[in-house]
RNA sequence: GAGCCUGUAGCUCAGUGGUAGAGCAUUCGACUUUUAAUCGAAUGGCCGUGGGUUCGACCCCCACCGGGCUCACCA
């Protein structure tokens, strides 16, 4: 393997430079890039970055070439049910289907005809959700169609080699036992893993005993009557499917190495594979759905645009990253950076948004302002509705609305769902003083009154502010400045604000009132 | 035991073989009938340590030290 200098910079185009001198190497004309999914889980973060990444290396590989080329979403969704998972119902059912291929395993949400085509379905939609360009395979079907059997075959005459390859990685235990082909019970249906006795080459079968009965079996290792070891079906998959470009999680180093032995054993050339870093969440721990820690593709796309998911995945995947809620408003601004950059880049090449849209910016993509600065204004105005934000951001860009900035319509709708869920929950309310209580009482009945209609020729916002700053001259308060850190801190729960004749037109004077009038209230019930 | 990532400003992190970068934080200023948002500026770094390659190294190579992850049953 002769690795040359690149001359692409942007790993996409790097990746897709070595796909296209595989096909070259083989003569071939199209390319096919797969992602795999293991039956167990659902769809999750690292599913979405696995797919987003290796469309874009395929998208670099049609700029590239101009060739034609497939991406292939594998399911193995014949591997057998090995323990309970947690988040599912009916696990009672389940027990009686431990070992089964999950295509073989009654769906437990009673929604498909089986647990393998309702996780199969889960994972499609999700890709969907998304864009993605894909076809999907399941492996069980391509096992009972026939579809895997030359290459069955094949590793049938392979056997002993590759039980050989195996062997060293395996504990002396499993090293006794080990063969790459899994016999399906043909009573129970489980997917068995004992020992075989005795391989058929000609007849294309092995020769296996069952250890509950002692029932001596011979099983046909085509048709979907057995299934492989899954390092060996990975290797089998790329030799009868010809992949050409597979990226994997570092925690999967060791599988692709032996995987890659045993595709050579069997004749072909492994593909060109990527092997990733793990994402951490904020203590660099990795991120497990079964520990329930860092993010996941729901809560980011709660809190921020999908794009910034992209965003935060297209970034130097060979280094481990952090991923929490703290890094989402930098991801979206780094976006909205690249979106920007993007029409006038000299290297457009380089630009993760060129990347994330395929090559070409959607019409009215981007923001003429940054989420970090949507979400302290947010905080600062205390949003809670749209218009609210909408009414600040006309202020430095005027008629701006949800038809002429339709990305920035969107990230307002997540900044008041962030400020919602993180910033409002944290606020401090404090009681109002002597002073202050009979002031916020006089505010309450002079908006009650209407009196800001004395001061006219201003905008209603200047002539509201003149009716708050004409109060707190009527009470003393010395400094002046200390009325206004009480309407922050008490009716907003907040050091600082916004200045608040503008604060009560956007949000309302009906609403001033009544925020007023619950903080008397609770001041009240508090002592 | 094997493998991988990582060490750059107070914090979180970018970075290219050719004079060190951003955001946040800090300080100052502008705007504002009080603030805040915002805008402008400043402060701040033996780029982990020691060698090597090079005219030149944060970058490439080697060693060491520190931080962390993954695989060692199953997938």
């Amino acid at each position: 393997m002769s690795e040359q200098i690149s001359t692409q910079p942007s790993w996409p185009f790097r990746e897709a430079e070595r796909v296209a001198a595989r096909l070259k190497q083989k003569g071939k004309t199209e390319a096919l890039f797969e992602t795999g999914y293991g039956p167990s889980g659902l769809p999750h973060i690292g599913t979405f970055g696995e797919v987003a990444r290796t469309s874009w290396v395929r998208k670099a590989f049609t700029d590239l070439t101009g060739l034609p080329s497939r991406l292939l979403a594998f399911s193995d969704d014949m591997d057998g049910l090995r323990k309970i998972p947690d988040n599912v119902p009916n696990k009672e059912m389940l027990k009686h289907h431990l070992g089964k291929p999950l295509t073989k395993v009654p769906d437990p949400f009673g929604k498909f005809e089986s647990f393998g085509e309702h996780n199969n379905n889960m994972l499609q939609d999700f890709l969907n959700e998304f864009g993605f360009e894909f076809e999907f395979a399941s492996s069980s079907d391509y096992y009972a169609s026939g579809r895997f059997d030359n290459a069955l075959l094949h590793v049938l005459a392979h056997h002993d080699a590759i039980v050989e390859i195996i062997r060293p990685s395996l504990g002396p235990e499993r090293r006794a036992s080990y063969s790459p082909i899994l016999p399906i019970h043909p009573r129970t249906g489980i997917v068995m893993q004992v020992p075989i006795d005795q391989v058929d080459v000609e007849h294309g079968t092995v020769f296996w005993t069952d250890p509950d009965t002692n029932t001596k079996y011979e099983t046909a290792v085509t048709g979907g009557a057995a299934k492989l070891q899954w390092k060996a079906d990975w290797a089998m998959r790329w030799h009868a499917l010809d992949v050409d470009y597979e990226m994997s999680g570092k925690d999967l180093i060791d599988s692709v190495k032996l995987s890659s032995a045993i595709v050579r054993a069997l004749g072909t050339e492994p593909p060109v594979c990527l092997t990733y870093e793990l994402f951490l969440d904020d203590k660099g721990q990795k991120i497990s759905k079964s520990k329930g820690n860092g993010l996941s593709v729901e809560q980011w796309l709660t809190y921020a645009p999908k794009e910034s998911l992209g965003q935060f995945m297209y970034h130097a995947p060979q280094r481990a990253k952090r991923l929490f809620f703290d890094v989402i408003p930098r991801a979206t601004d780094d976006y909205i950076a690249a979106v920007a950059a993007l029409p006038t880049a000299e290297k457009p090449h380089e630009n993760p948004a060129w990347h994330i849209h395929g090559g070409e910016l959607p019409e009215h993509a981007g923001s003429p302002i940054g989420f970090t600065m949507l979400l302290n204004l947010a905080s600062v105005i205390n949003a809670d509705s749209p218009e609210m934000l909408w009414g600040f951001i006309r202020a430095y860009i005027p008629g701006a609305n949800a038809e002429t900035y339709p990305f920035l319509a969107r990230l307002v709708h997540h900044a008041i769902v962030y400020n919602r869920d993180f910033v409002a929950p944290k606020k401090q309310f404090r009681a109002p003083g002597e002073v202050e209580r009979g002031a916020l009482l006089d505010l309450a009945e002079s908006l009650k009154a209407n009196e800001m209609v004395q001061y006219p020729g201003a905008t209603p916002a200047e002539q509201l502010q003149n009716l708050v700053y004409a109060i707190g001259k009527r009470h003393p308060f010395a400094p002046l400045k200390s009325w206004f850190d009480c309407l922050y801190q008490v009716l907003l729960g907040q050091v600082e604000g916004p200045r608040f004749g503008g604060f009560i037109a956007l949000y309302g004077i009906e609403r001033t009132i009544a925020l007023v009038e619950t903080a008397l209230a609770r001041s009240v019930e508090a002592a």
